[in-house]
DNA sequence: TATAATTTCTATTAACATAGTAGAGTATAA
DNA sequence: TTATACTCTACTATGTTAATAGAAATTATA
């Protein structure tokens, strides 16, 4: 697995969204200088958030994004999967991969798909719920 | 952790030359033939192997590679990180990775941290000689 | 109703990485 | 001496990434 730059902004735009969960909605803008990632970057990957169906948006004046389903339904390996694609580190799991005229025997097939289910056990159960309350209470001890 | 084409081509090199220890040399050919990748591609790979300290080779007629050091003592791990570079999923481990004002405080950091423990507890926990014997009783598995 | 604020959509681009190809050079066993 | 093998450097095609650009559509509200 690879994160990429669009990843990483997503999983951010996401958490910003989790925090503000139930308030207002939050422009791009806004997201952007907060997070510090260019906007016209966001804008795009904020869009395919929405056609992932993570996130909702309203347009026109007072307008912005907000979470399409509750911080606790999102997972964070949901995001980083559909943003970035398949966790497995190598494509030999994939069709697209020419390389092993006998895959069914390779043995690093079955330990990249050890690592990727590894990965998944923790990327599958962490919500943006948890991170939501993990940064908000890392928030506050800072702030303390 | 992303595992390219050249990656996969060093791990099976270095898998046929721990299934060859303590034999004769392989050709660059041979084994491009044996593994059905394109000659001057692994001898490049080869090269770099060389530089790395995990094979050997031998110029003129019958020259070749061979291992440098015993399989026991080749981690999958490290051959992988030689060759494709860090296994975290993500760089804002390292140094180049801007995006981050705050990364102390980041939650994701500690996230990818995991991932990467995960994944060296087990490529650093496999040795050639380790695959090297599975290579071989799958092998006769399938012979018999 | 006009306007400012906002999202939406499509295209373009610079830089870099990947996967491979090409060819001339060097060493060595037989 | 020669065939066989590794060595080295350069080149290239393709794709991906990380943006940037600009025009269009929508909507609250003054």
């Amino acid at each position: 697995m690879r994160i990429t730059y669009k990843g990483d902004y997503a999983l951010k735009a996401v958490l910003e969204l989790a925090s503000n969960y139930r308030k207002d909605t939050v422009t791009i803008h806004e997201m952007a200088n907060r997070l510090d990632i260019p906007a016209k970057f966001l804008e795009q990957v904020l869009l395919e958030l929405k056609r992932g169906g993570f996130v909702e948006s309203r347009r026109g004046r007072m307008g912005g994004y907000l979470l399409a389903k509750s911080p606790s339904q999102i997972k964070l390996g949901e995001v980083i999967r559909f943003i970035d694609g398949p966790i497995e580190p190598i494509a030999c799991i994939d069709i697209k991969y020419k390389g092993c005229n006998a895959t069914y025997k390779c043995v690093f097939r079955k330990i990249w798909k050890e690592v990727a289910k590894k990965t998944s056990e923790i990327i599958d159960n962490i919500t943006f719920e948890d991170l939501a309350k993990e940064t908000k209470k890392e928030t506050l001890v800072y702030t303390i």
